[in-house]
DNA sequence: GACTACCTAGGTAGTTTTGCCTATGGGTCC
DNA sequence: GGACCCATAGGCAAAACTACCTAGGTAGTC
């Protein structure tokens, strides 16, 4: 999906931190990209882009917390790490409890910050990694007809009588034509064996209602 | 494991805020328990108590976020609700980043309580339930000889190659003796097909090294 | 009308699983 | 020594799965 190297965006509004953090941060390695505002951000990122935000909490316009709340609207699950110099405590609850990966106060030393950017970049590594197999799940689950969902969800709801004799039974239809979806089920999905799609189907929620991005 | 009715533990140095928050929940209809320092409740405490705990931040002696990281080091997973006078930024971030429900600046509405409180004890129901399953299935798998978990072991790593010959052919024996082992396994476990083995698996972690409690 | 997709269902043959049985040899525990 | 657990392994028969094939009916599309 994504072969470009992972970016630091940063979100404030106060010209001289935007410039000094891309400094420090581009001298230490990373690839930087700044905004001056919420707005300006959200019109150019893509949730394809990996990498992290480092969100200002206090900006005029859109705050960093609307920002947030905004970006997990459209499920862009970029991680973030808030940056604030007048942040209270509810305001930083807020914001781990709505995800944030840390909330720091200025001043706050550079390395706290770097480790917390490396943290935060490996955390959109592995969930970029889960969301590749979870896509892909999802896509070849989308292929399957409506009756061959049907029964791959019979399957996955009660492996151990997943028999066709048994799912047949219960659809009032030959075995040989369960054996068949499941032939087919399984063939969409890329799998060899019902295991497996019980194990997809619990790592990727094909069943559940909610799908975490 | 547990049918005692869900308890409030109240941990806070300061007697008039003990009782008022004691007196202001049982009139609400919580099930309440007071301490006056993190040493108390911990020798009271056992983790087959379903409830939730409000904790004070700021106290002498062992403070709520070392009662947190204690609780923690102790594999004790009871929600906390923090409540301080005079907490930070990074304290809050601390303590929610480590786990908490929530974290209440004094003074707060007693509602925003109650509403917290009812979370964490929601939380803790679900997460007992998932745990009982959890501990039986690695229960039963601990119940297993080291022969039985190796092969359970291949047969969740690549369910799609686990018939008995595939499995034999690895381990140079016949196959008839994989069928008997998974026999054993399938009967242990007290499930009925290699795909129930594969789901537990996944939902207890029995081949991962962390199982968190 | 032809084409395609889907659900249905059967034939045949080979492979695998499952449940029942027995059995040998190596340990350990009392 | 005897009782017990474990790993090993085979016989046998029923059930299930797998992979190949054909084929009818329905519905929608070009």
């Amino acid at each position: 999906m994504t072969d470009t190297s992972p970016k630091v965006f940063i979100v404030d509004d106060d010209q001289d931190i935007r410039s000094s953090l891309s400094r420090a941060l581009r001298k230490r390695g990373f690839n930087v990209e700044a905004f001056g505002s919420a707005m300006a951000f959200l019109t150019i990122y893509t949730p394809d882009q990996p990498g992290c935000l480092v969100l200002d909490y206090g900006m005029p316009g859109m705050n960093g917390l609307e920002l947030q709340a905004e970006l997990k609207r459209r499920n862009y699950a970029i991680p973030i790490i808030f940056i604030t110099g007048h942040g209270g405590v509810a305001e930083s609850v807020q914001a781990i409890k709505s995800g944030a990966i840390d909330f720091l106060e200025k001043p706050f030393r550079q390395d706290a910050l770097d480790e917390r950017i490396r943290s935060a970049l490996q955390t959109d590594k592995k969930r970029r990694e889960r969301l590749q197999m979870v896509t892909q799940a999802l896509d070849d689950f989308a292929s399957l007809t409506e009756r061959e969902k049907e029964i791959a969800s019979l399957m996955v709801a009660n492996p151990s009588d997943a028999s066709s004799k048994m799912i047949a039974r219960r659809l009032e239809i030959s075995h040989r034509t369960v054996d068949h979806h499941r032939a087919r089920i399984l063939e969409k999905m890329h799998i060899r064996s019902v295991a497996e799609l019980v194990d997809l189907s619990s790592k990727a929620k094909l069943f559940d209602e909610s799908a975490t991005l």
